[in-house]
DNA sequence: GTCTATATATAGATAGAC
DNA sequence: GTCTATCTATATATAGAC
């Protein structure tokens, strides 16, 4: 049996809750019974509230970030063209990484990455830009090299329903598994569900003005 | 000068709060001194906050919904074959139609939707099918005339990217917009940004496997 | 580092006078 | 229907003993 110290029970219970629940409908109090620690140590640890849910993600970024720029510079460095499904197919290994890394890494990355965007009112999204935006950015230009033909402010919005589409399908990712499963018979996982939507999401970048 | 009743009043403040800032976040307190009145009348008019939410997408999905089923109506009755984009442009003039129903009333209710399915853990996901379902049924089967190619199950899941997709983008709408007006020096409003979502969606829905 | 106890603020909801 | 006043629950955060 391993120990495991205090601000990883926190963190480890928090971003359960905060990607089951929200992070406005989960309190310390929650976090700190769930994880079995005293109230205050949240405060000791992290400072406030604000800043544990920076952890959290922080987490998570630290690892695919890296992972991702290697992936991007891969076929920068490699390919003469760049085609666009192998832009996409970048995100796929460093997402399942995530697995590895944490038990439903990959789903729990993706669903606290959604509720960043969609909850808090630009801090996180900020917080995200300052500390990882190089990433962004190659990942921005790799799509530009992919798809010669539209706008640098296309791209930015194509890019942006692109994040819609995966980050609130793995947010749902539990229910839907379960309704295929019902109502199609059909066995589902996390991987197979990336493999669905990426021609998807490629097709609907590369698409037509 | 016309006199607002006080339920009304609610709404109204309710709908703009809860459209910035989500559900969590917006208290009754914010929402009767932004309206004008009583804290009290909330309780009286609604019963509790949650029907007070209901209340708000409800006002909205009793003038979409019905608009949507006779544009949909429109197009099973009169083409024998009906094209990809038909279809989803039967969801412009609905939406749009909002706007004239309440000042900023597209962007208003496609964000409460939004925020909707990521905030609520499933209760209003709940309450749209089971009062609104009729019409998310026919949209559905306009996809798959649309789509001979896909299977029920691929209609599914390309849906549910679809979703994601379209809530995620307006209720970042905003946001989005700001940045755009920032780094493009790109004025779009709502109307915008539907006829750039729309090409997106429908390709990713009608992409081979 | 971890605990108890508590300060302080704010939430949703309601009782009862008018 | 609308008001004041208040109940009750819960939130984040911190002070200070150990």
């Amino acid at each position: 049996m391993q120990k495991i110290d205090t601000k990883t029970k926190i963190l480890n219970a928090a971003e359960q809750l905060f990607a089951e629940r929200g992070f406005a409908d989960t309190s310390l109090r929650l976090i700190t019974s769930q994880a079995e620690v005293n109230l205050a140590s949240v405060n000791y640890h992290f400072g406030s509230k604000k800043e544990l849910i920076q952890a959290v993600l922080a987490r998570y970024l630290d690892v695919f970030s890296p992972a991702l720029e290697l992936s991007l510079q891969n076929i920068i460095d490699n390919k003469d063209r760049i085609s666009q499904i192998e832009v996409f197919n970048c995100l796929v290994e460093p997402l399942l990484s995530l697995d590895a890394f944490r038990h439903q890494g990959t789903t729990m990355f993706l669903s606290l990455l959604g509720r960043g965007y969609v909850e808090s009112q630009g801090h996180l999204r900020w917080y995200i830009m300052t500390n990882y935006g190089n990433v962004v950015a190659t990942f921005n230009h790799v799509v530009r090299e992919a798809n010669p033909h539209l706008s640098k402010e296309e791209i930015f919005w194509r890019l942006h329903f692109t994040l819609g589409t995966v980050v609130f399908t793995m947010a749902s990712s539990k229910a839907l598994i379960e309704i295929a499963k019902a109502d199609f018979n059909a066995d589902v996982n996390i991987e197979g569900l990336i493999h669905r939507v990426i021609p998807f999401i490629a097709a609907g970048v590369s698409s037509p003005a």
